[in-house]
RNA sequence: GGAGGAAUGGCCGAGUGGUUGAAGGCGGCGGUCUUGAAAACCGUUAGACGGGGAACCGUCUCGGGGGUUCGAAUCCCUCUUCCUCCGCCA
């Protein structure tokens, strides 16, 4: 959500944001713009009424003490016209509850201002390749000679059961089975591990959250029908970002330092919309387990552009040591999404893709998210007790399964169909080297 | 699932219709005293919205929403959450 604030100062500023994102229209702008001069206006009025109300009411209650219990011609005429302004008060603040629910209606679909310094494109066509990593020992591999994609490797060694797991949950569904499965735990705690080791403190979260939690972090109205949402309104989050970034929310922090946070969820998409789209495999699920870092700090943007690179860092790191050929790079302006400021999107080498798939997607939201949140520090930078101000919110993956599995499994391959454990992956394998 | 009870400021805790945005305490901040510190004492200490260059003014907020009333933290309805007891249960 944006300032109000910003939005009346800088109108141009957010319709161009509009274009640039694909996210809202100017002409949304422009009825924001319209509802809220209405809504100021209205409430001028409405706050001036119940000025008066307020003072009638204290002449009504000393003049009855004073009276005790009597009546009298002054005390009749007082409340009259106490009741007068009430009918009028009545009306005005049926519009005003009318203008503030329209108002806040198109403030939450318009989109954040991205960084300028950040690429302008229309679709992920247009993203900047920012650097590129591999292992020289274990560059990326083409599926030639015999090698197989993960849906054949994995079938052959028994590790994935696509068809049973079709039967039991429907398309996208599947089942990692035996050596598969203690792979798939493995890369998590791995990279939890790791995390850990670099500062974050390790949380276990709701998976089912509610409805606030969705719009706070910015997935709610817009992205609705991406979520499976229950009977009872709740709703099954995408990613562990959602309770992470809302767990501090309606809160003012006492913030001396930035608060890292990470935890490993089973996360739940519909992928609505993407029918016939990466159907075969593990890449695109609707249920996968992943660890998730989330980063609050005080609203400073050098700080947040070094915690975003942080991160981005700390993903980059489980990668190299998996021996993942990556890349990494800079979500155009187009492929941001609604709320965020920066975007760095990495991407996996897959050899059955013959090419590179998202892994990771790492995002700077400014207080894009603290805002819809409610989500405050004190700011005591100027001494004494301090203003408050919203905090800033990062993300980014640390690693999901099953996906990465698919470049492990196809990376790891050897000629005779068996895969090699990643050494560092071992000690979570009870020392297992290859699965065959 | 059934029966009761509760929700007040950073925290604890008063307050059952009229200058109560809210006593008192703790904590925080500033000061007096002190060589320094502690203690003691004095002062100060919520957030949001609107108006104004500013000093400042107005409004809203006592879990959320609605109602009664000239006037609600206080009365009524409803939702949510928590506690106690019973039942069920991984």
């Amino acid at each position: 959500m944006l300032d109000p604030k910003f939005v009346r100062e800088n109108p141009d500023v957010v319709k161009e944001a509009t274009r640039v994102k694909r996210v809202g229209s100017p002409e949304m702008v422009d009825s924001w713009l319209a509802i809220d001069a209405t809504r100021r206006n209205v409430q001028a009025q409405s706050d001036n009424l119940r000025a008066e109300q307020n003072r009638l009411g204290e002449q009504v209650g000393r003049m009855k003490r004073e009276l005790r219990g009597q009546s009298s011609p002054e005390l009749e005429q007082l409340l009259a016209a106490a009741n007068g302004i009430k009918e009028k008060q009545e009306a005005l603040s049926a519009d005003r509850t009318r203008l503030e629910a329209e108002a806040q209606a198109l403030m939450l679909q318009l989109p954040a201002i991205p960084d300028p310094s950040w690429p302008v494109g229309k679709d992920e066509t247009e993203n900047v390749v920012a650097r590129v990593w591999a292992d020289p020992e274990r560059p990326p591999l083409r599926l030639e000679n015999g090698r197989k994609d993960h849906v054949a490797l994995s079938k052959a060694l028994g590790i994935v059961d696509f068809e049973r797991g079709v039967k039991l949950a429907g398309s996208r569904s599947y089942v990692v089975r035996g050596l598969g499965a203690r792979l798939y735990w493995a890369v998590l705690r791995f990279a939890q591990e790791m995390l850990i080791g670099r500062g974050y403190e390790q949380m276990v979260v709701p998976v089912l959250v509610s409805e606030e939690c969705m719009i706070g972090t910015g997935y709610f109205p817009t992205g609705r029908d991406q979520a499976y949402i229950t009977q009872d309104g709740s709703a099954l989050v995408g990613t562990s970002e959602v309770p992470l970034a809302s767990f501090y929310g309606e809160e003012i922090l006492e913030l001396d330092q930035p608060i890292r946070l990470c935890a490993l969820s089973t996360c739940f998409r519909r992928e609505a919309g993407a029918a016939g789209k990466d159907t075969a495999g593990l890449y695109r699920v609707h249920q996968f387990d992943k660890v998730e870092q989330v980063v609050i700090h005080r609203a400073d943007d050098a700080e947040h552009i070094q915690l975003h690179e942080e991160i981005i860092a700390n993903a980059e790191a489980i990668l190299q040591a998996l021996r993942l050929p990556y890349r990494v790079s800079m979500n155009c302006t187009g492929d941001m999404g609604q709320g965020k400021w920066r975007m760095y999107d990495i991407e996996a080498w897959m050899p059955s893709r013959n090419g590179y798939g998202e892994t990771h997607s790492g995002s700077a939201l400014r207080d894009f998210q603290s805002r819809r949140l409610n989500l405050r520090y004190r700011d005591k930078a100027g001494g004494g007790k301090g203003e408050t101000r919203f905090c800033y919110t990062l993300n980014n993956t640390a690693i999901a399964c099953p996906r990465v599995l698919i470049s492990i499994m196809e990376q790891y391959q050897n000629a005779d169909g068996s895969v090699t454990v990643p050494d560092l992956l071992r000690p979570y394998m009870g020392g297992i080297e290859v699965i065959r």
